[in-house]
DNA sequence: GAGTTTGAAACT
DNA sequence: CAGTTTCAAACTC
């Protein structure tokens, strides 16, 4: 409900931000000059968006519109990591003025989108956008922003979309300029999509996918969003264009997802609604975005207009939703507002985005993006769905064919939208809910009649798995997976669907089977008793620490999980993760110190190599990034920010390192994790915000301890931005900040200042950034949301690179997953840690949190730097250069340190 | 399709 | 926490 009433404003809002879209614009053909940085557009987009909108951006905002002219100053709330990126990139120029090339992709936006004003809306929208959602973000911090950001998946998807959806499009619209025809179409196809997609979500709402799965948990919820996705879907399935939009659209809509559903469920206040919007509006720049949040809103709208279609919609996503869990809980929450209202627009859940997503791509139709495991956050289960390395390639290359003009684009694009999928998906989608959709499609339709009453009512409830037994296999063609149980019910986590948070389909030869919508309370109870026991148990498995899809989306692209980890590591002993026995090869996804494998020969990436190599592979990322430029994604830009910031640091000073070592507790870590992960979870919004809140603890405890980030799950598994995210919100919360949202605004305002500073806060940044975990603690721990400001700040502070700016705002996450991920060891980070009063705000800027942190009076732990030296190759990974020139040893040494630890 | 292998999940 | 059992998928034939 309370969304709905945002959406509407961020419509609004959306309009408001047209006005700044003109000036974006604008700006955006200033800047532009650098076409292949599209990122500036938005940039400039975003920074006048600041300069205007800080009326609206309450607290944030006023900090961000001090900050305007610092853009960055935004991403502290990396919140938006995705809005970050959109925005980012435009701050990152605007902040740099014309300085940033970024304005590349503005260029090529505004040039290229032929509806200039609309193409040149959403990407103003973006700025409109980061705005909003700062503000949102900062509003809600103090309760829910930590939600927000806690719902790693959400976050992560977010986050990670952002950066490659703004790739995305950067290239899309590169492409679009090349071919004129080519944007044409494409505009075309984004509004037809948007169109298509509503009347879709109208027409087919249902769709045949619809039925597949339903979630569990948060059955109605999901099943509302599933719906609300399904819409979409079947838009999907309906024409080619919406196939290539998809490809487009998926992201944006992922995003708009995430966005929502992070933003909805935390703060179901409006601030993502508008966000919503805002992407729709610039849905040039994104495509995606345009389209996902018309969609969106699209589906909700029809939903509302018709509520027999919402439900089908809705029902559509049921499958996917593990995490969804989280998305389910929150989609309930939405959902059921929906159900009961079917106003809220907002409804669609990222997670039914995801699914949504998903099951485009699983339909054949829409191999666009295929949801790959490499997903952060996904379920094993929609891992093994999600699109094997190879099929994500080819899926790309599909997507590409099959979007005509956007050929060669769109293939780039669903490529980043895969990635980002991936990262995005990876937590909610399965590939079920792509593979099923096809073959579930009655399935749907029985869902759909159930959902339109309630989830529940599904009167349908389909028989118990009909068992269509499929061989053992559990995946359809297009990849969704059947379940085959015999014994479980369906109701523990040998379950594949259950353990997805998804309910049985047709396709499933389970025998027995209660987890169906009509055992929904079934389905629940068992779900909150797993849960009970372990709350990471419905938690995406596969979380994508770094996920460096953008920079490199063409070459890794999808096909390396190189970020991408199983939180709980494997436990292989005679299959070397050679098979799918191993659920990171399954998943592929490489394997890390989390793994106890013995023999570990994965393809992805091996748990040796993981610890030694990721980091350098990083470094040389982020270098190659940096030189990149737009395309990074922002896990990528994080990277690299980071591993600049670690360098620069290092450089300048060792200090911050210090801060990484501060272990926080595993335990905090773990809280972290936990709640990244569980607040995706299925379970629902509040499980969320309670895990929120317990991170914020844990990060109080952090604080104190500044717990240190659990290496490897944490890292790889957790979302970090989400969690960090959560973290932050919990710090802040839990900070002495005043208010969470002061803090945030603090930290914004302080960023600016900050900015001034800006030497320190890159220092700062190194300093966190050095630590890759201890990046994410910092993060995590006090700093996360000034973090991310600081950040934000240092990129404009050093001006450095609007790149770096907005490689920052990616970064943060990023660092936190990279930090994370290598984390395991960063256990390990310098006994010396020492509580430091935070460097100045302006360091901790970069961990706002810091900022925070201090204004909080919290301490930062700093590590000694002698225990950085350790150059292990972990070292190298993450820290390298920056170390070498620098000193920078702390960070080496946690990784070092990390690498060995996690194993052990 | 049956049977075996494998490793996660569940249980003790 | 470790060990064992159960389970279902993955795999082989």
């Amino acid at each position: 409900m309370m969304d709905s009433p945002e959406p509407s404003k961020n419509n609004n809002g959306s309009s408001s931000s047209a006005s700044t879209l003109n000036n974006n614009n604008n700006n955006d053909d200033a800047p532009s000059s650098e076409s292949p940085q599209v990122q500036e557009s938005p940039f400039l987009r975003f920074v006048k968006t600041l300069s205007p909108i800080p009326t609206k951006a309450s607290h944030m905002t006023q900090g961000c519109v001090g900050l305007s002219s610092p853009p960055l100053v935004f991403k502290s709330p990396r919140i938006s990591h995705r809005e970050t990126q959109l925005t980012k990139r435009p701050q990152g120029t605007q902040s740099f003025g014309g300085v940033i090339p970024q304005s590349v992709n503005e260029g090529n936006r505004l040039g290229e989108a032929p509806g200039d004003s609309r193409t040149s809306n959403s990407h103003q929208s973006l700025p409109e956008r980061f705005i909003n959602d700062t503000q949102q973000v900062f509003d809600f911090k103090n309760d829910e922003n930590t939600q927000y950001y806690s719902s790693p998946s959400c976050i992560d998807k977010y986050l990670v979309d952002p950066g490659d959806i703004d790739q995305m499009y950067s290239a899309d619209q590169d492409v679009q300029q090349q071919s004129t025809d080519a944007a044409e179409t494409s505009l075309s196809d984004q509004t037809h999509s948007k169109n298509n997609i509503l009347n879709f979500d109208r027409k087919d709402g249902p769709g045949d996918k619809v039925e597949e799965s339903l979630p569990l948990s948060e059955d109605f919820n999901k099943v509302h969003l599933e719906k609300a996705a399904y819409g979409e879907e079947p838009e999907k399935m309906e024409g080619e264009k919406n196939d290539v939009e998809w490809s487009s659209q998926e992201p944006a809509k992922l995003e708009s997802i995430l966005a929502a559903d992070g933003f909805d469920k935390r703060y179901s206040h409006g601030p993502l609604p508008q966000w919503m919007p805002n992407p729709l509006q610039d849905v040039k720049g994104c495509e995606d975005y345009n389209e996902m949040v018309p969609t969106s809103h699209v589906t909700a709208e029809n939903i509302l207009q018709d509520g027999s279609e919402a439900t089908l919609k809705h029902h559509g996503i049921r499958r996917r939703c593990l995490q969804f869990g989280e998305a389910a809980s929150n989609a309930l929450g939405r959902n059921v507002k929906l159900n009961a209202a079917s106003n809220t627009m907002i409804t669609v859940k990222p997670s039914e985005l995801v699914t949504s997503l998903c099951p485009r791509r699983g339909s054949g139709n829409f191999p666009s993006t295929s949801p790959k495991p490499s997903g952060i956050g996904l379920h094993l289960n929609s891992i093994i769905n999600a699109i094997p390395i190879d099929q994500a390639a080819t899926t790309g290359v599909r997507l590409s064919d099959s979007s005509q003009g956007m050929k060669s684009t769109s293939s780039i694009r669903l490529q980043r939208m895969e990635n980002v999928k991936r990262s995005i998906l990876s937590s909610n989608v399965d590939g079920r809910s792509l593979v099923d959709t096809r073959t579930e499609s009655h399935e749907i339709d029985d869902t759909v009649a159930t959902d339109t009453g309630n989830s529940e009512d599904l009167n349908q409830p389909p028989s118990p798995c009909k068992k269509k037994k499929k061989t053992s296999v559990t995946a359809d063609d297009n990849g969704c997976k059947r379940c085959n149980c015999k014994k479980s019910k369906c109701l523990k986590l040998y379950c594949d669907c259950f353990a997805a948070g998804t309910y049985c389909t047709d396709p499933c030869a389970c025998q027995g089977c209660l987890n169906r919508p009509e055992y929904v309370e079934t389905v629940v109870e068992t779900k909150q008793q797993i849960e009970s026991r372990n709350p990471i148990a419905f938690a995406p498995k596969i979380v994508q620490p770094t996920t460096d899809i953008s920079s490199h989306m063409d070459d890794e692209n999808l096909t390396t999980p190189s970020s991408a980890r199983h939180k709980r590591g494997c436990n292989c002993k005679r299959s070397m993760c050679l098979k799918k026995y191993c659920e990171c090869y399954q998943a592929n996804v490489g394997c890390s110190s989390g793994c106890r494998c013995e023999g570990c020969k994965n393809v992805h990436g091996k748990k040796e190599d993981y610890v030694a190599f990721g980091h350098t592979s990083s470094k040389e990322r982020v270098s190659s990034i940096v030189e990149e430029g737009s395309d990074c994604t922002f896990h990528n830009k994080l990277e690299m920010v980071a591993s600049k910031t670690v360098y620069d640091l290092h450089c300048l000073s060792p200090i911050t390192p210090s801060l990484q070592c501060s272990d926080q507790g595993k335990e905090d870590a773990k809280s972290r994790v936990i709640s990244g992960n569980y607040l995706p979870s299925p379970e629902s919004d509040v499980n969320m915000l309670a895990s929120c809140t317990n991170y914020t603890k844990s990060s109080e405890n952090l604080h104190g301890s500044e717990a240190l980030l659990d290496t490897n799950e944490m890292l790889g598994n957790t979302p970090y931005d989400s969690q960090i995210e959560c973290s932050d919100a919990a710090l802040l919360q839990l900070t002495p900040l005043p208010n969470p949202e002061q803090s945030g605004t603090s930290s914004f305002s302080s960023v600016p200042n900050e900015c001034a500073k800006i030497t320190h806060s890159r220092l700062s940044h190194g300093c966190i950034r050095q630590l890759p975990g201890g990046s994410l603690r910092w993060r995590s721990s006090p700093l996360t949301p000034s973090t991310r400001v600081g950040e934000a700040q240092y990129l404009q502070c050093s001006e450095s690179d609007s790149k770096l700016f907005d490689i920052l705002e990616n970064e943060t996450p990023d660092i936190l997953k990279e930090a994370s991920t290598p984390m395991t060891s960063v256990k390990v980070n310098s006994p010396t840690q020492k509580r430091v009063s935070p460097p100045q705000s302006c360091h901790i800027g970069i961990g706002s949190s810091s900022s925070g942190g201090l204004r909080s009076g919290r301490k930062f732990i700093l590590k000694a730097v002698p225990t950085f030296p350790s150059l292990s190759p972990c070292i190298n990974s993450k820290s390298n250069g920056d170390e070498d020139s620098c000193n920078s040893p702390s960070k080496s040494p946690l990784k070092a340190n990390e690498c060995p630890q996690r194993e052990s």
